[in-house]
Order: C-alpha cells, then structure tokens, then sequence
DNA sequence: ATTACTGCAAAGCATTTGCAAATGC
DNA sequence: GCATTTGCAAATGCTTTGCAGTAAT
C-alpha cells in the first residue's frame, strides 16, 4: 500500500492540507531549536505522515532509499526520531522486534487490535475501557501520562473465514 | 537483584516447590515433543524461573556466561524461544527495544504501569478494565486471545519525591 | 561566513545460525 | 549408536555514529 503523497520536487502544491497543516507546525519547531528546514526532512516527514497506517522504519528507508528523491537511512532515522520528539509519530512495539510508528498528528487517541490470522492492526476507540484505567490510576494514585491498550486475537472477517472453512 | 533458587550441580533438592512442579510440566513437554532433557536446559529455566521481575534475554545470558554452571549465548536464546512456546515465560516489549521476559508460570494474569521517573515495573490486576475490553471485544465480534494494557506516568512514590522537592 | 545537516561507510549490538563435538536416550 | 543439543564464532540485520563534504541561514 503506497498512500505516498503525489508531490512534484516542489512540492508545496498538491500535498494533502493535513500534511501542510502539519508540516509548518513542524517547521516552526525546527526553527525554535534552531535547526534547520531541509529538503530531505521535508520528504521525510511527508512519506512518514502519508501513511495512514502503521509502519516500519526500516520500510520507510527501503522506500526512500531509490529514486529521485532519495534519502539517505542514516538521515531517515534522525528524521523520524526528530518528528517523535516534536510529536508528529509515535513508536509501538507489539508484535516485532522492529520499530513501527504511527502518526500522531491529527490522529485522536485509539487501541489497537492485531488479528493473528492475518497481521492486521486494527484502531479502535472505547471510552469505557480509558474511563476503567483513569479510575483505576486514580484510586492507586498512578498519575497516568498515556496508555496503550493492545488486543490479541482473531478479526471478525478471519474468524468467519475459518467458520466457513470447517 | 538475584533471585537465583540456591541450588548445587545436584539441584533437585531445594529448587522452590513452584519451581520444581514447573520443571516437571516442562519435562513432560519437551518429552512429548521428543526432545531431550538436558543440563544447560534446566539451568536456564531454573535461572528464568527464579526472577519474579521482569528480566531481559541478553541479561540473563550475561548471568549465565560466566561461573561453574555456565551455558552459552546461543543456548539460552533457544531455551527461553522454547520456554515462551511452551507458555512459561511470555516476552513483552514496552518501554525498550530490547526482548523483556516476565514468568507466566504459575503468574495471574495482570497489567503493567511503567513509572517514567524510576523505570519501575509495576504489575496490578484490574478487573474492570479487563471486563470493558472482554465486552468491548464482543460487540464488536473480536475473539479475543489475550490482551495487554501498559499505563505510562509516574507512581505513587516518584509523585511523592517531586511534591516534597518543590 | 558560519554552523548544521547529509551521505557514506563503518561500527554497534542483540540475536540467530552453521557446524563439529558432546550428550541424552 | 544415533539423533538432538551444545558451544563457539561467524553472520545477520536493524540502527547508530564519525567524518568530510554540502547546504541552510
């Protein structure tokens, strides 16, 4: 699945308004520390929020590795460790040894489901379950930062598939 | 913190009794599947055991490079690979890159809170939250296998620390 | 002009693997 | 005796880093 943005080498045109939107936040951060708005962690950071689901950093790298517009993996992974810190991507580590990321940015708080039939994660909101754990921090007087919730299992389309099966 | 179960070359003796009824179970497993019992075997799933935290794979193996009881690199890596099939130790991977392991022999099911000031692993159980996830899942046709949840923050005695310094 | 960033290739590091020797059955 | 395991050391594979050249301010 490549949700890659369509951008010319200038780019500025036709990115999704998110992603614009995102990205002046991201270089006014830049600016702040003091560090410098380049071409490669403008493409960075464009792939990076142009999927929509997770991925890996590594995927990222192979991806950006060939072409035109390539990127270099040393300055891929300072790229993405940069937008962590500035809160654009965050790091999950369920299922594998290796990083994936998420977009943060523009994205309201979710759990995810992993479907050990066909490796798919799925997002999901419940207010029942974050109102139980704040209770709970509450009561032990654990001042709760974030959380994550991660359900092991088999998704309603494998587990019909496998119905039918029998 | 070593926990290690004293025991001598001839370590039947006074391994704890959950430990030994472990071993037995484990015993009859690789049995089962035709393997082989063996020394360096039972030394790193007594050293496993033995840790009621959370331990990582390459700390123990540096546990184990060394002393009279010494088993290899590789060999612990296999074992603990058997043992988590086996279902007596179940890796988690949260705060780190790196493989976690905690005990799941003869250990309730539970969550996690990870304190950021301390690094602490602290482990509760919560019903509750357990119960919104089950009904959670049931609508919406998940089957649920197994579940984690992980609160990030700070516990009861950091929040205490950081009050009293200010 | 100055200083940060990039690409490159080398280093790191936990983990895995191939193979000959050792060991359980 | 034969097949499985082990120890060893080399290989793996993702990630990080040092450095000299390049580019942003």
């Amino acid at each position: 699945m490549k949700t890659t943005t369509t951008s010319s080498s200038k780019s500025t045109g036709r990115a999704n308004a998110l992603t614009e939107q995102a990205w002046r936040k991201f270089v006014a951060l830049i600016k702040q520390r003091g560090a410098r708005v380049t071409r490669s962690r403008r493409i960075v950071f464009e792939h990076a929020l142009a999927r929509s689901d997770h991925f890996r950093a590594d995927e990222l790298a192979d991806e950006l590795s060939h072409g035109p517009r390539r990127v270099s993996r040393g300055t891929i992974y300072r790229t993405l460790a940069l937008m962590e810190e500035a809160g654009f991507v965050r790091p999950i580590r369920d299922s594998d040894v290796h990083c994936h990321y998420e977009r943060s940015y523009g994205h309201r708080h979710h759990e995810h489901m992993v479907c050990d039939k066909c490796g798919e994660f799925l997002e999901f909101r419940a207010p029942e379950i974050t109102k139980a754990i704040r209770e709970h921090c509450r009561k032990r007087r654990f001042e709760e930062r974030q959380h994550r919730v991660v359900i092991f299992g088999t998704c309603k389309k494998c587990a019909a598939k496998k119905k039918r099966e029998k």
